[in-house]
DNA sequence: TTTTAATTTCAATATTTTCTGAAAATTCAA
DNA sequence: TTGAATTTTCAGAAAATATTGAAATTAAAA
């Protein structure tokens, strides 16, 4: 296969994974192009490569640095901004998980806390509780989880399939 | 709280936390009625309580049903078909994730499988075998992972917190 | 059969999300 | 300061996604 092809592919099923994980497919194939770049990116690198505007370049880069996985580079006299991916995956992975947690489970745990003290007796009544203390157990666990695999090393994950 | 508040703020937030992992909202809020009443629903229950045309809740209700995490009911003497959704929140989670391991990560894995033979040699090239190699060593083990949580006990989940 | 009830499909429409591009803001050098 | 280079913002446009509703299909009852 030649580098060209290899690339795209390689772009284009990472933005697929992203798209269907809530974040948006540029904003992934930005992050795709960074990771097997061996040098620091500008953002005309990115629109070139991408063929994306310099608004999305740089809303999308935002948004990357906001979710912990890119970082601003600077080179001496150099005016223009460069950006580097973190390449370790497990890192990438931690910060991920890191970063749903907080904005998804544990907005939900507050939620299901709140559903404790419904009023009334009948069947449906007790359903909700039941359904929603079930679900807060299980997402109370899953926090847990959570918490310590984003401060876990990668051994404690290999570890896990023995 | 009263009930009709507390029952949508569930729906509302199972539609919220569907959204973010690339479920639509209606299927999840169908999903969160199902999951939170006492006994099968019609497709007509579900289009007045969520204000839902009648095709919509047929699609989505299929789609449900495809994910493995929703099931067709009949009454005697009765030609309408019911529905009810798996209560067991860990089964639930099961199914997703390996609902979501055949759709995601089984074909990213062979994406990368793919890009092992590049041809060509300079940092490039370097620099993107390296990267979907390391891609590859982690998403096969949470391959792994995920298969053996798919077929694993309630208690096992329960015991890697301890 | 034929009729009626229930469900599914899908083209048209509505809504949401993403993207563009140019103006505004920022940053640094002269 | 002023001015040029660079980045950010955001209103409007485009694209993607979800929803409707009525016609077509299917399934059961008469």
């Amino acid at each position: 296969m030649k580098y060209r092809e290899a690339k795209e592919q390689f772009i284009s099923a990472w933005g697929n994974l992203g798209s269907n994980w809530g974040i948006n497919r540029t904003m992934a194939q930005i992050h795709a192009l960074l990771l097997i770049s061996p040098e620091a990116l500008t953002t005309e690198d990115m629109m070139e490569e991408l063929k994306i505007s310099r608004g999305n370049a740089s809303m999308n880069t935002r948004a990357l640095i906001d979710w912990g996985v890119v970082k601003k580079e600077n080179k001496l006299g150099d005016r223009k901004e460069y950006f580097v991916a973190t390449k370790d995956i497990w890192e990438l992975a931690r910060r991920i998980a890191q970063e749903r947690k907080k904005r998804e489970l544990d907005p939900l745990l507050e939620v299901l806390e709140n559903l404790q003290n419904i009023e009334g007796e009948g069947k449906q009544v007790a359903e909700l509780k039941t359904v929603a203390q079930r679900v807060q157990t299980f997402g109370k666990k899953a926090d847990k989880l959570l918490t310590f695999f984003s401060k876990a090393q990668y051994s404690w994950f290999t570890n896990l399939l023995k």
